[in-house]
DNA sequence: CTCCGGATCCTCT
DNA sequence: GAGGATCCGGAGG
């Protein structure tokens, strides 16, 4: 998990920066990532395989129906509208938690939702946190599984991923091969192949099932 | 492997 | 008061 192989872009400053684009052309980027959180039972690191892109209600070209922001501001969604690389997290069906990176420039709500990665630290704890899954790869191979490996919770809505007890570090290149289609559980004209704003890498385990979305394009980066 | 129903409660209308 | 950016276990092919 060290950087050595310096080929992580490890800067707080400089990952903030790179979270100030669009989130559908910072997919590929984040995709590869690494993503901790030292809680006090230890730390636990996910490389991110499978994201969606979620866009604010004042995108001129692509206003999103699918988006939590859509109807604009609320108690729940304020931390979308602030700066980029901080954690929005929300609690839903009553029993699931998932988590997204603020994304774009500061009052824009987007987002990238975090769909699923592969754990390559702390896989205990992630299993202990996980006790329903049977292999490593479904330690976090859903959105839900994912925050509930990394032990997120709504209370964790709002906080920074880029200082403690959080990190994220971005690979200093594009994944090489990322695919693309419409999102998953989006209802509505948001869900419709017009907004193909799910991105995985392609062939990866860990990205999760409900891949009913076939891929539509490539990003060929 | 796929299909299907139940769990369970916060959030916004 | 309705419904949700879901997961899990069981049944059947």
């Amino acid at each position: 998990m060290n950087p050595s192989t310096n080929n992580e872009v490890t800067d707080p400053l400089e990952v903030r920066r790179l979270l100030e684009g669009d989130p559908r052309e910072i997919a590929p980027r984040i995709l590869d990532a690494v993503l901790t959180h030292h809680s006090e039972a230890g730390p636990v690191s996910v490389r991110l395989t499978e994201v969606e892109a979620y866009m604010g209600p004042r995108d001129s070209e692509h206003p999103d129906p699918g988006s939590h922001t859509f109807g604009g501001p609320t108690a729940r969604n304020a931390p979308m509208f602030g700066p980029p690389g901080f954690l929005y997290v929300y609690f839903t069906y009553g029993m699931h938690y998932c988590a997204n990176i603020v994304c774009g420039p500061d009052g824009s709500a987007s987002a990238l939702l975090l769909r699923a990665g592969e754990i390559v630290e702390g896989d205990e704890l992630a299993a202990l946190r996980r006790p329903a899954a049977k292999t490593h790869k479904d330690l976090a191979s859903g959105p839900a599984r994912l925050a509930s490996a990394l032990g997120l919770t709504t209370a964790d809505t709002g906080r920074d991923a880029l200082a403690s007890p959080f990190s994220l570090w971005l690979p200093t290149l594009p994944a090489p091969v990322v695919a693309s289609g419409p999102r998953v559980g989006v209802a509505g004209p948001g869900g419709s192949t017009e907004y193909p704003w799910r991105f995985w890498i392609e062939d990866d385990p860990t990205v999760s099932r409900y891949k009913a979305a076939r891929p539509r394009n490539r990003v060929v980066p």
